[in-house]
RNA sequence: GCGCCCUUCGUCUAUCGGUUAGGACGACAGCCUUUCACGUUGUAAAGACGGGUUCGACUCCCGUAGGGCGCGCCA
């Protein structure tokens, strides 16, 4: 029999999921899912100062827009106080922890002390050993962890690979404060245990906390997770990841015109890899995930990257398909409502017409978005400045001469424009591109857009004839 | 300051002692073309540095430099 793998996701709710956070939880979703396993969430809640219910708000809709499910109800962290207090009370019941009266200003003295003399910043023991009997009176103590201060702590970590930390060099930590409750890197030791987690997956920035959590599971006597702290995803300049960078919210992801399973996408292969595969399924991350082929350096985020992957997936999109996602998209985008408001079932099969040469133009919903803006345009349009000059550099006389050939037209699909625009300016001796130009000019108040004889179908006869008129009086 | 970790094209990466060091994004150039894209062809582009080990190192070891993370009664 093999136990079930159990990862979790326990983001603490202080803010938006930024893409760190994004990426960590794909990969223990990842995980589970290939091994047949579950994975938990478990809101870190217990921080009061700090949390709050917008946060865990986001990070569950984040989660849910990126495709990634958890096992049952998230877990609150807060909920489990008492059981965490129990925790520290049979620690402190063993000798396994003692209590301290240092206040926080000692504390910060020692800091101060320490820094200033150049030694390392650790809490020096002051009450280790010290007899409870000469306890300061009226002073709450805090509850630290008797840490062990001679040999090594070690992790095994699937992607770090063996890590020696040298007790030295871990100080006796504050497991339960003056207050009551609990601090995190007891909470998470008792909740990772009393849940089951199998396996931790986890930022880097966690790894000094593993080696004071292993400490605790063995002082508690159970068993340790199996770990992976994957590095941490820096910004374009090889720095931290600031917020113009990409340190964002996933729902900021999304109002950029991001596709959830290019998303995905991407930030599997952000560190990790599978060979040179680089477009691959969310069914072929499951299929071909592992904690090895995670990278121990860090990754830079890429825009440009990010974007090509996405246009691939709008390109790769059934029409009907994208069609839909694009109309979830607009609530998030900027200006998405007042499009959205004008979307009836006519403009719904307009936009599916017209999807085929609009999505090969985008690399994100935003830019489909600006795509398909002359279909929503109302008469006369605006031009924009290129498309002015086309019109005011001959094009307005190209067109007079095609309004009369294309009224004459019996079959207004693009294939019969075409033909007869063609036969018109051979007739004419001239380039496609001489009638081509002004009339995406008037067709649609820019110089780019979908193939010129698409957009005269989906705008239909009236409405096309009433926008090139428009340009020519 | 102390501890831990990292270092292959600009970026993401492949390589798991023997390769002309491969792919992708981006860049540049060409082709395609009614615009923009798409597509396609090609070009430039990398083992931080210094020592070892070895018949042979990007790959193993040591050092140096650079970078990251951690060192809260935050998580």
């Amino acid at each position: 029999m093999s136990s079930p793998v159990v990862t979790r996701f326990a983001p603490s709710p202080t803010g938006y999921l930024h893409i760190g956070g994004g990426r960590t939880a794909l990969f223990n979703w990842a995980y589970a899912r290939k091994l047949g396993g579950k994975m938990l969430l478990r809101i870190e809640d217990t921080d009061r100062e700090r949390s709050t219910a917008d946060a865990i708000d986001a990070i569950i809709e984040g989660l849910t827009w990126l495709g990634l499910d958890w096992a049952g109800e998230p877990v609150s962290q807060y909920g489990r106080v008492m059981r965490h207090r129990e925790v520290a009370e049979q620690l402190l019941a063993q000798g396994k922890a003692y209590r301290c009266y240092c206040s926080p200003q000692d504390l910060e003295e020692m800091r101060a002390k320490a820094e200033a003399e150049k030694r390392p910043i650790r809490y020096d023991g002051t009450w280790r050993d010290r007899d409870p009997s000469e306890a300061p009176a009226g002073v709450k103590p805090a509850i630290r962890f008797r840490a062990p201060q001679e040999g090594e702590t070690v992790i095994e970590d699937a992607v770090q690979g063996r890590v020696v930390i040298p007790n030295k060099d871990l100080d006796d930590l504050i497991i339960l404060r003056s207050d009551g409750n609990p601090t995190y890197n007891l909470s998470v030791v008792v909740d990772d245990h009393d849940m089951g987690v199998t396996h931790i997956i986890r930022g880097v920035d966690h790894l000094t906390n593993a080696a004071r959590q292993t400490q605790i599971y063995m002082a508690m006597g159970w068993r340790v997770p199996h770990m992976s702290h994957i590095p941490l995803i820096h910004g374009p300049d090889g720095a931290k990841l600031s917020k113009r960078h990409g340190a964002l919210g996933v729902e900021a992801y999304r109002a950029m015109g991001y596709l959830p399973e290019a998303m995905r996408n991407y930030l599997a292969r952000l560190g990790w890899s599978h060979g040179d595969d680089e477009i691959f399924s969310t069914e072929q991350l499951v299929e071909w995930f592992n904690l090895e082929s995670i990278g121990k350096s860090a990754a830079r985020f890429d825009f440009a990257k990010l974007e090509n992957v996405n246009g691939h997936y709008i390109r790769h999109t059934p029409d009907a398909s994208l069609l839909a996602q694009f109309v979830d998209f607009l609530p998030h985008a900027e200006g998405g409502k007042a499009m959205l408001a004008q979307i009836d079932d006519a403009m719904m099969a307009k936009l599916l017409r017209a999807m085929p040469g609009l999505k090969e133009r985008a690399k994100t919903l935003v830019e489909l978005m600006k795509g398909a803006q002359f279909l929503f345009a109302q008469r006369p349009l605006p031009m924009d400045d290129k498309a002015a000059q086309i019109i005011r550099d001959g094009g307005a006389e190209a067109l007079a001469g095609l309004i009369p050939l294309l009224e004459s037209a019996e079959d207004w699909s693009a294939l019969a424009l075409e033909s007869l625009v063609k036969a018109h300016a051979e007739a004419q001796g001239l380039k496609l591109g001489k009638l081509a130009q002004p009339l995406r000019a008037a067709l649609t108040g820019t110089s780019t857009s979908p193939g010129i004889f698409d957009v005269l179908e989906v705008l239909g006869r009236d409405e096309a004839l009433g926008r090139l008129k428009d340009q020519v009086s």
